[in-house]
DNA sequence: ACCTGAACACCGTTCAAGT
DNA sequence: ACCTGAACACCGTTCAAGT
């Protein structure tokens, strides 16, 4: 499509393999597809992918800016529901992006910008967290306690496949306390 | 070291090579060993390690096999400490393990192996957990809900680097019962 | 500024052959 | 049974050259 040659549109053509890149990432996941793959569905040549891309790291994290945003987009229909719902709501989200999550955390070692943007991720999701929490009372250090285990709980979910039932029972121990076993 | 050729010591030669692919996947990463660097740390040409593995994922099941069973007979010593001391031990242990946590989830994909590994990992930590819990008069769904948390904030905790005094505040908001903030 | 063909330095794995 | 040299089919990335 949109041919390039001159100035007309650097970010038409980006956002074309991006899309392509998304798609394959997605569907194969990040090692098993290839820079020529993604050159091929993008009608380049393998090389010209790093006219636009550092590096196929620095290609993934465009990718996941790109999710994050549309995440984003539809995260404001229902940003006031309760918290829970919104937590089942964002697993739903994040199990698209399926293996990324896995790969992201594998690769924070060998891709500082990985790391940057998983960091970054984090602090993002800890400051929406922390304004629900803010809601009922709680901030400070117990606030970021809540916030991390919750996106630890999430993220272990979606890397190990549970059912609805045992998912919802987590979420509601989380948010609701534990059948109290304190102090043996 | 220990020559083969007669049907000396096949055994002997698995545990070198376990060895060396070990402490490589540990300090580089499993993706950036190759098993040219695995082989000539163990003497032979690197088409040898097939002969005792069926390929790479096969060699990295065995190193972990080897890291369990290292870390259970760890474990006897201290079978019956209160629950939060064990997970702050199992901290420090999986924390040896480093990188190959997420290597392993980020391959679950891509080895029907390492996915029935992974899988049976869990089902252990699982059972382990039920017996401490049950302790308390936990036991069925409510054990597995528990179980099921507790590994995922491990799991979180290992690929997320947390100071000491934020780590504590995780486990024992979990193991002591939340800030209440219950039914909105 | 944009794109390419050709090459580089790998990679995991296989095969046919040797003992 | 154990081990190897050589090759296979890749891989991400770079370079020099073209428009």
């Amino acid at each position: 499509m949109a041919k390039n040659k001159r100035g007309v549109d650097r970010q038409v053509k980006q956002d074309e393999i991006v899309d392509i890149a998304g798609e394959l990432f997605l569907t194969q996941g990040y090692e098993a597809t290839s820079m020529a793959a993604i050159a091929r569905g993008a009608g380049v040549a393998p090389n010209t992918l790093y006219w636009y891309y550092r590096d196929k790291d620095d290609l993934l994290i465009s990718v996941l800016d790109r999710l994050l945003e549309d995440g984003f987009t539809r995260y404001a229909a229902l940003a006031d529901k309760p918290l829970n719902e919104l937590v089942f709501w964002l697993l739903k989200e994040l199990k698209q992006a399926g293996g990324l999550v896995a790969t992201v955390h594998a690769r924070l070692g060998e891709s500082v910008a990985l790391r940057q943007w998983h960091d970054q991720f984090h602090a993002l999701m800890g400051q929406l967290v922390a304004g629900h929490l803010a809601a009922h009372g709680i901030d400070g250090a117990d606030s970021r306690t809540e916030s991390a285990i919750l996106s630890f709980v999430i993220e272990g979910l979606l890397s190990h496949p549970t059912d609805q039932a045992s998912q919802r029972r987590i979420i509601d121990r989380l948010l609701l306390g534990p059948v109290s076993y304190s102090a043996g």
